[in-house]
DNA sequence: AGAAACAGACCGACCGGTCGGAATGATAAT
DNA sequence: ATTATCATTCCGACCGGTCGGTCTGTTTCT
């Protein structure tokens, strides 16, 4: 696709503005034109290396998605038990918030354009779905390793997705509101509070 | 405001094809051309009523936020205990899933121009704060009924919260992916489960 | 030379909002 | 009862500006 060095650094500094500008205003009220003024590229440039505004969107997506893959399974790696594995998970919640500082904005623009934009929506569900069935996965290790009650996995790991879900919404419309790292600690804890058997 | 009896009938007609333009296609993506449409009403009508595309949103969002406002201190006042009003405001939630069917879409609308819009944001935050409010007051009231430990409200109903909003998102992006009515009162449930004293 | 990479003027569509005036209907003077 | 008056309500052509995307070159590398 790219046959001359300086064209990947070229396609990697248009991803990385639209990222910002996308994050910063939104979608639609990023125009193309300002992504090449904050990449300096031309809009020439821009569509030799992208078909569509759309496009850019789409591989941001893939890429958002991507890293949030690796991590989960990083951690999930990493962990002795179960439970366990979801405390970190919700450790790792603070870090979110804070690094990802004005990379937040962007899962907002992410989950408002699937609900309307069919391709959006697809790459969207493709690793929702993945993520579900991730946790419900978990559950059922916790289940079998003897750490957590058994109970339905599916059910539960919706619940659990749905509370983060919920968390990165509330840090991103009131960040100095409360401190979500420990909210997400907190209902983590409820929730094996719940579900965990006592003996560990 | 509206002196002549026709003119309040034209202003609702503006404000019912907004509110499903908006949800159907997003706020961008509507123009006031195609309100007007809907509505069977001319720009020039729209503009009389409206000074903005913008106000007719705000005025959505207003009534949205004030309509939920009524519905959870009605379930408030008609339960016994603090969790039982809780389970019942979980059971709630299925009827917004399948009610609201086309309305839900429009909730995330206004998140995302709670994020960039000042104006919008400030709508938002304030009503998302007394929300926060009322349910540390539940859990206050609660812990003061004996029916809940004395953890703390603040924390625990930022929880429920987080839990509500990610459920609403959950049903919009994927709504025939689970029974989100169910997960709510699961998820409800363990909350309970972790925070509600023994005897009650 | 020749393909890939880039530049930027340009285009047509669209969109929020304006404006001058036409219908409507209530009120009051005749 | 009829007409004159007048604010309210509504109409839709129109405007200024923006935006995504195209196109015709020019530069840069192999």
């Amino acid at each position: 696709m790219s046959q001359q060095p300086r064209a990947e650094e070229t396609r990697s500094r248009i991803l990385t503005a639209a990222q910002e500008s996308f994050a910063r205003y939104g979608y639609d009220a990023t125009g193309v034109a300002e992504i090449c003024r904050l990449a300096n590229v031309s809009k020439g440039a821009f569509y030799h290396h992208f078909p569509s505004k759309q496009a850019v969107f789409l591989e941001l997506l893939n890429r958002w998605l991507a890293e949030l893959d690796t991590q989960l399974e990083t951690v999930r790696a990493s962990a002795e038990t179960v439970p366990e594995g979801l405390v970190r998970m919700a450790g790792m919640a603070r870090l979110v918030f804070q690094a990802a500082d004005g990379q937040l904005p962007i899962f907002l623009e992410f989950w408002t354009k699937a609900a309307h934009d069919p391709a959006v929506w697809q790459a969207m569900i493709a690793h929702y779905r993945r993520y579900q069935a991730f946790f419900a996965d978990m559950i059922k290790a916790g289940i079998a390793e003897g750490t957590i009650l058994p109970i339905e996995p599916e059910t539960t790991a919706q619940v659990i997705v749905s509370l983060a879900v919920g968390l990165v919404l509330q840090g991103l419309l009131d960040p100095h509101g409360a401190d979500w790292g420990q909210v997400a600690q907190e209902g983590i804890r409820m929730i094996l509070d719940s579900i965990g058997s006592n003996d560990q």
